[in-house]
DNA sequence: TTGTATGCGTTATCAC
DNA sequence: GTGATAACGCATACAA
């Protein structure tokens, strides 16, 4: 804790408290002599002055502290987000305090709490579920709140998301373009708006090439992880009638889906091609390398930390507050030609 | 910002505030009559009261915030030291601020002044150099700093650091197991404390094996990541006595080395071994696998803001504040025997 | 242009 | 046991 204070200065230099916090206000400076503002400045910085923070937060009610909510910083689909939004505050005298979750719902509400405690300026929420309670109590809290990745079914809510549906068509069209018809879709869990989402982009792409997709070529993920993946393209290559792509709703089901194609000792692209969603950095280097659709993480987080900061700091400007960011498909080896040509409709009698 | 206050409850009870805020601190409840805390704490939930950490932190000069200092939160190395640090602070009522300094000592400086400005309880700093000069304004302001994963050449300040002696002595061992007696070294740049304790262990390791180490065959890299690894990497194969293995002293390094081996036209680990430090989680996945020496980040992370903790909240408490974490020999596919019997003492001779 | 006074919400030290 | 009061450090409305 900074221990001169402004009484301090103000003893030093003779002139009063008052004074002296305007001295060392660039907006309340300009009503001063220069004098007065040099003396007092010079004072500061001889005597190690650091402003309490704590002390002008409580008077302002603003503690320049934006909270972010995330699901697992080890996840590393947050760091760069939490880097960009870190990018953007920290120039402007922001800091952010970070809370996981776990994904879990009952630790989401006490975080929130936590970060309401200490008063945050606003909150940027990554892990957001469509119908979170926790909406509720941010919005009693009268706390400018932004979400970034997914968003809440409430359209007023700001959020910052990826293009989902045209990452998703993109990944369908190079898969048929590629040969192939019997395409499976790995979806991730539907409370998550990118859940939904993805399997609705997968549903209307895949129509538009006018495939039909048998309900049991969805297999619905209880939680973005490998082990679900794992357990999803396992089931998926079970059936008698088997996909020869699997266009999985994000990257850690398809590295999932790598190692139950292997398992079953089978590989990837020969025998099943595999698609991804958000691009994790490291990806280009793992064999045969994911085919995927890159998400700006960076940006994501960047956009959503000028957001809330604008809601702050200009809650009557009115601008765009659902900003959906484009998105790029990488092309790698984990999509091939299917292996034989599954393409004409020989059993489409249903094979649950 | 929490909008009920104590006052808001003592208007609601009739009792005083000063009786409210017995009643809802846990500690000086037992000086009050059960019917009053009770009645207080009815109120005080059906009102969602919520304390207001700012001024109760202006009044006890406790904060229960740690900052911590890292590099770059997207170097997969923190993430999970930042997690294991939540692990712990999180149910002890703590935040964390978390500051990246983009490894710049300028940067730095204006960081570290953001977290005292902030009234941080402690400090957890993941990315000192040996004679970082950060550490006099720490210590001015009185507050308890833990250094984690590097030390400060100060013995006096505590750390958590990983004994990597041990780790490079296992890598050397594995080496000359099998059959190498040309290896060479990427250093870590000598500011920080790894790069220097790593390369003595180097020194030393070999030295026990009996291998004399030429100079040449020791790199320096100015910086931990892949484009020096590639640089230092690219230079101990031109020369005319290449070494058989290259140990490098961390994973990045490491896998900059793997792109200068590709790029030369040679393979890993037929023409040339490599081994690495730290584990990165998702290193198992790249071919041909990095050969390594596995850190537990977690854990430094855990220990880290266990020892801030005890230090902040039993100031007088001895007790080690100097800890080397145990690591892990990792065996992947990155070494092998060396192609020829480069092993007798042909040229002996200079050649830098 | 500068000084005075007050309050932000909490805790701690007094009295009673 | 409970109430009154002051103080933490700062910012600001108001006075001069």
């Amino acid at each position: 804790m900074p221990s001169v204070t402004l009484k301090d200065i103000a003893r030093e230099t003779g002139f009063h408290v008052s004074t002296v916090s305007r001295a060392l206000d660039p907006r309340a400076r300009s009503a001063l002599t220069d004098q007065v503002v040099q003396k007092v400045n010079e004072a500061a910085v001889r005597m190690g002055y650091r402003p309490n923070r704590l002390a002008a937060g409580l008077r302002t009610k603003r503690t320049k502290t934006i909270g972010v909510v995330i699901p697992d910083i080890t996840n590393p689909l947050f760091p760069p987000i939490v880097r960009g939004i870190e990018k953007v505050i920290e120039p402007l005298g922001y800091v952010s305090i970070i809370v996981n979750t776990d994904s879990r719902r009952d630790r989401e509400q006490g975080q929130v709490g936590v970060l309401l405690e200490r008063g945050v300026d606003g909150i940027i929420h990554a892990a957001v579920e469509r119908d979170d309670p926790v909406l509720d109590e941010i919005r009693r809290a009268g706390v400018p709140l932004v979400t970034v990745n997914r968003a809440l079914e409430d359209p007023d809510i700001p959020a910052i998301v990826n293009d989902d549906a045209d990452g998703i068509a993109r990944m369908v069209a190079h898969l048929v373009e590629a040969g192939h018809r019997e395409i499976a879709h790995i979806a991730g869990p539907e409370q998550l708006s990118t859940g939904i989402d993805r399997l609705a982009a997968f549903r209307a792409a895949a129509s538009s090439f006018g495939l039909e997709v048998p309900e049991y070529h969805i297999a619905r993920a209880t939680r973005l992880n490998e082990e679900e993946g794992r357990r999803c393209a396992e089931a998926l290559l079970s059936l008698a009638r088997p996909p020869t792509a699997i266009l999985a709703a994000n990257d850690r089901l398809a590295l999932g889906a790598f190692e139950a194609i292997r398992e079953m000792g089978l590989s990837c692209p020969e025998d099943v091609s595999v698609t991804g969603f958000n691009d994790y950095d490291f990806l280009r280097l793992i064999p045969p390398g994911l085919t995927t659709v890159r998400v700006d993480k960076q940006t994501a987080g960047r956009r959503s930390a000028e957001l809330v900061i604008r809601l702050i700091e200009e809650p009557e400007s009115k601008g765009e507050t659902r900003i959906i960011l484009p998105v790029e498909a990488v092309f790698r080896g984990s999509v091939a030609a299917p292996r034989a040509a599954h393409s004409e409709p020989e059993q489409r009698a249903g094979v649950a």
